[in-house]
RNA sequence: GGAAGCAUAGCUCAGCUGGGAGAGCAUCUGCCUUACAAGCAGAGGGUCAUAGGUUCGAGCCCUAUUGUUUCCACCA
């Protein structure tokens, strides 16, 4: 045994226990710097950058499996010779972490006014610094192998340069601007959000229909509204300038009930005619459409409600009510007056606000735009022409989707926790700064300065990350080797938020795409398929099934079976079965290890090989080629299944089983040559899973003989041509067949396992040396007790059972055991379906379509199948006819 | 209103550029065979939603239909 095996077989006991494998190998692969990367011109580089998860979040389900695919992808990289990092770190949340603090003030009595700015900076700080440990010491429970030393935080000092200097770039170049425009606004959030964070929630409500009266009395016009609250604050009507049923009403002008302010009758395209009555009141300031209507036709703006969801001063009685309130009261009035013309049940989405659900109060207010179109139109490009690919590629097209109908992105939050926004008034002369720096005083009067009081939306600091986090603006070696960045890997509700926003920012800043593949996945749902959330109280704690199952299985079951993009259900079957492969990896280690002897373990030597062995070398061979081609083209489950497959079913069912008897046996030679083929495959087969399941992998590598000091590091297996078996693969193919068919035919006739049976093995030349090679195992795998391989049929009892295979008859006699009338009818059915199998093929190669324009290779095969087929049957009716003599 | 996805075994889902339908779980039958009962061996179980079309050949490509999910828009 080498000196890097140390351990060997020392403390396995029979079933894997990943608690005492996983922390203690983690801790080691970090204090060894395994996960640090440094600019390296020998190596290609391969970056991807962390979605920053939420710096006093907790870790959940998408969490896990997010880290999971980047780690997978990692690994692999780093593995295959590649210089990789993985850049950590997390996002300073703005609304959620302040919502977090404000509630912990609450719950102390306090609110944010009453400690002050600068006081609640330093309780949100403290928030901070006493949760912004633990995501990152969960992210690394999960294996993820960032570079810890490359931490970053959205607020960190260089972070923070790079939204000043984006920032006042944008708007020097007339990029972002301040207005009055109508935004989301969020009562009790208290500030205004982006488009991209109203949530539409489909809410049962009613449609109030509400006559509007001529000053006069002499004509009135119905509208239909479904926030009866907003007539307050009615400047308009309008209707469709061609509908005939208003045209001469345009122009006009009627009473707001209860209200009884006059407001004119306005025509504007907008207005459709078959909808309700056709006529739509205008409410400016409290409506996206209505504001542009009021636009058009030069209704004025008139704002009732304030910015904590109550009625201001100009909303008369109902002046201090809440939204809700007022609309109840309102509608009341409504009646009282007769202006009420009836109520509709009706259903329609409304706006909320993505984080705390409220109900969102369209409102005029000052806010700070990107003026986006200058951004979009080159990051469509960028991925209109393959810079940047998105994996699965139909998330290419709700990229486009949005971006094509993108609005300019309001970026001013009336919060404190965040960037603050570089903006500094003069309360003199009314002059409007915006600097990196902070001006001394005013440059035109030299009056004092005020700092814009709000604060950056949080995605226009993520939104820089993959080059933030590289050093931007300095000019760093790591911004020249890692940038652009290689993958991006998220959930597909973060492609506006955050994806359309990075490959904006970057191509701006940076003027190259900030990464060049973006791989979506879908999200973990529970068990019933609902999407895991607080309220519903069904979300799975990660933590939980690692400390039950260990990390390994949750990286399997979250990877396994699902295809990327879509989303997935938790199980905890699923990670059970996960578990049982972990188990059997383990099992199958220790069985390896069992059977190492005290000699040195040299390497193989080929003419040592037999058929088993050259058939798992074969398979070894496919698999490597063919995971690694899955996992390049981003397929990571199909890589897994594959991986997992061979593992269990060839290597621990098959091909262990078949090294037994050599194991167990007396030549030497052959002892020390199937220990080197086991070890060979089983290391393989754990760098091969090492990505997927990086802890009971690093476990059993380092226990084998040979290894490197950490398969973290090992060099990613590549296919080996001297390994090269097609012919031999093919010979093992039919002998596991007729294993299969004794097995088989043994427990239909019910022979007890114990009852080993003589066989007779009867075949052709051609296949006669594989026979003989498989003879030995027939005898382990298939319960026999003796085996003669012959070329005729001599000695064979008219009454044994026999089992029909691509490479010979095996015969085995079953004395009393067997009922003729039973096994003649078994061997009909065999008849019958090769029988079926001739025609299937004939049907096909008689078709002269076929023959003319299916390629060469298919037609070949079709061939060898009839020719297969038709041996087959020839021996089940030659054996029939043996059988009724 | 627009777009996309999904519909395959009892359940949950794979199925890569079209070339004989797969896995895990569940079920049934035998086995504690000295790596593993979290295991081994064997078995049953599918008109691949429906109807057309293209093709020598369709689970896969095209069209329509039905059901379902999601995203975008937000007609008051």
């Amino acid at each position: 045994m080498c000196e890097h095996c140390s351990r060997g077989i020392e403390e396995m006991p029979k079933t894997y226990d990943p608690s005492t494998v996983e922390d203690r190998i983690y801790s080691d692969w970090e204090a060894k710097g395994y996960f640090h990367s440094e600019p390296n011109p020998n190596k290609p580089p391969y970056c991807i950058v962390i979605p920053p998860p939420n710096v006093t979040g907790q870790l959940h389900m998408g969490h896990a499996l997010d880290e999971t695919m980047q780690d997978i992808l990692i690994r692999y990289k780093r593995m295959c010779g590649y210089e990789t990092l993985w850049i950590p770190g997390t996002d300073h949340a703005s609304i959620a972490t302040e919502v977090k603090v404000v509630q912990k003030l609450a719950k102390e009595g306090k609110s944010k006014n009453d400690i002050g700015r600068d006081g609640f900076m330093h309780e949100a700080w403290a928030w901070k610094h006493e949760y912004g440990g633990r995501i990152t010491r969960q992210l690394r429970k999960l294996g993820a192998s960032c570079d810890w030393e490359r931490e970053r935080f959205t607020m960190d000092e260089g972070c923070s340069k790079a939204v000043t200097k984006v920032f006042v770039d944008l708007y020097k170049k007339g990029l972002i601007y301040r207005g009055d425009r109508i935004v989301n606004w969020c009562p009790t959030c208290g500030t205004a959000i982006s488009n991209a964070e109203v949530e539409f929630e489909e809410k049962p409500s009613s449609l109030w229909h509400v006559r509007y009266m001529a000053p006069d009395g002499s004509y009135s016009i119905t509208c239909a509204t479904t926030r009866p609250e907003t007539i307050l604050g009615d400047t308009g009507i309008a209707v469709n300038p061609n509908d005939p049923r208003y045209a001469e009403l345009v122009g006009k002008t009627v009473i707001v009930p209860v209200v009884g302010r006059e407001i004119p009758i306005v025509a504007d395209e907008y207005v459709e005619m078959d909808f309700g009555t056709g006529a739509v009141k205008i409410t400016p300031s409290h409506d996206p459409n209505d504001f542009e209507v009021g636009q058009r036709t030069g209704l004025p703006q008139l704002c009732v409600f304030t910015t904590d969801g109550h009625i201001n001063e100009l909303g008369g009685r109902f002046a201090g009510l809440t939204t809700a309130e007022c609309r109840k009261q309102f509608v009341d009035a409504l009646k009282d007056c007769g202006a009420l013309v009836k109520i509709e049940p009706y259903t329609h989405n409304v706006g909320t606000c993505y984080r705390c659900h409220t109900v969102i109060e369209p409102m005029i207010s000052k806010q700070w735009f990107v003026a986006i179109e200058s951004l979009a139109k080159p990051a469509l490009k960028a991925v209109e022409d393959g810079r940047i690919k998105f994996v699965p590629e139909r998330y290419t097209q709700t990229y486009y989707n949005w971006m094509r109908n993108i609005r300019d992105w309001c970026i001013s939050r009336q919060l404190w926790w965040g960037h603050r926004i570089p903006a500094y008034y003069c309360d003199d002369c009314g002059a409007a700064i915006v600097d990196e720096k902070e001006p001394e005083c005013c440059p035109n009067c030299g009056g004092r300065l005020r700092q814009d009081e709000d604060v950056l939306d949080t995605w226009f600091s993520s939104g820089m990350w993959p080059f933030s986090t590289l050093g931007w603006p300095d000019d760093t070696a790591e911004l020249k080797y890692y940038y652009p960045t290689a993958t991006l890997a998220t959930g597909y509700d973060l492609i506006f938020f955050w994806i359309a926003r990075m490959i904006m920012f970057g191509l701006y800043a940076m003027g190259d795409v900030p990464f060049h593949t973006v791989y979506i996945h879908g999200m973990v749902r529970d068990e019933q398929g609902r999407k895991m959330s607080k309220s519903l109280g069904n979300g799975i704690d990660p933590l939980d099934v690692i400390s039950e199952y260990g990390v390994d299985s949750l990286r399997f079951s979250l990877t396994s079976g699902t295809a990327a993009g879509t989303d997935m259900r938790y199980s905890p079957k699923k990670v059970e079965a996960a578990r049982n492969f972990c188990n059997k990896i383990y099992n199958a280690s220790r069985f390896v290890m069992m059977n190492l002897g005290n000699e040195p373990i040299g390497a193989i030597d080929p003419g040592m090989l037999d058929i088993a062995d050259k058939w798992i070398l074969q398979r070894l061979n496919e698999v490597i080629a063919e995971a690694t081609a899955n996992i390049d083209s981003f397929d990571l489950n199909l890589a897994v299944d594959k991986i997992y497959s061979f593992i269990w079913t060839e290597f621990c069912d098959w091909y262990i089983e078949m090294a037994k008897p050599r194991l167990y046996g007396e030549d030497e030679n052959a002892k020390k040559n199937v220990r080197a083929v086991l070890i060979h495959v089983l290391s393989n087969s754990m760098k091969l899973l090492h990505p997927f399941m990086p802890f009971i992998t690093e476990d059993i590598y380092t226990r084998l003989p040979g290894s490197d000091k950490t398969i973290m590091l090992s060099d990613w297996p590549k296919a080996d041509p001297k390994y090269s078996f097609e012919k031999e693969a093919a010979g093992m193919d039919g002998l596991m067949d007729m294993v299969r068919s004794i097995r088989n035919v043994r427990a239909e006739m019910n022979v007890p396992p114990a009852k080993r049976a003589h066989v007779t093995v009867v075949t052709t030349t051609e296949q006669e040396a594989v026979c003989r090679e498989a003879a030995p195992y027939l005898n382990k795998l298939a319960g026999a007790s003796t085996i003669a391989v012959q070329l005729d049929k001599a000695n064979i009892a008219r009454d044994a059972v026999s089992v029909i295979s691509s490479i010979g008859e095996a015969y085995i006699p079953m004395n009393e055991l067997i009922d003729i009338a039973k096994e003649l009818e078994r061997l009909e059915k065999e008849r019958k379906r090769w029988e079926g199998e001739v025609a299937r093929a004939n049907g096909k190669l008689n078709n002269a379509g076929f023959i003319a324009k299916a390629p060469e290779k298919v037609i070949c095969e079709e061939r060898s199948k009839l020719e297969n087929a038709a041996d087959m049957l020839r021996k089940v009716e030659a054996r029939i006819a043996e059988m009724k003599k």
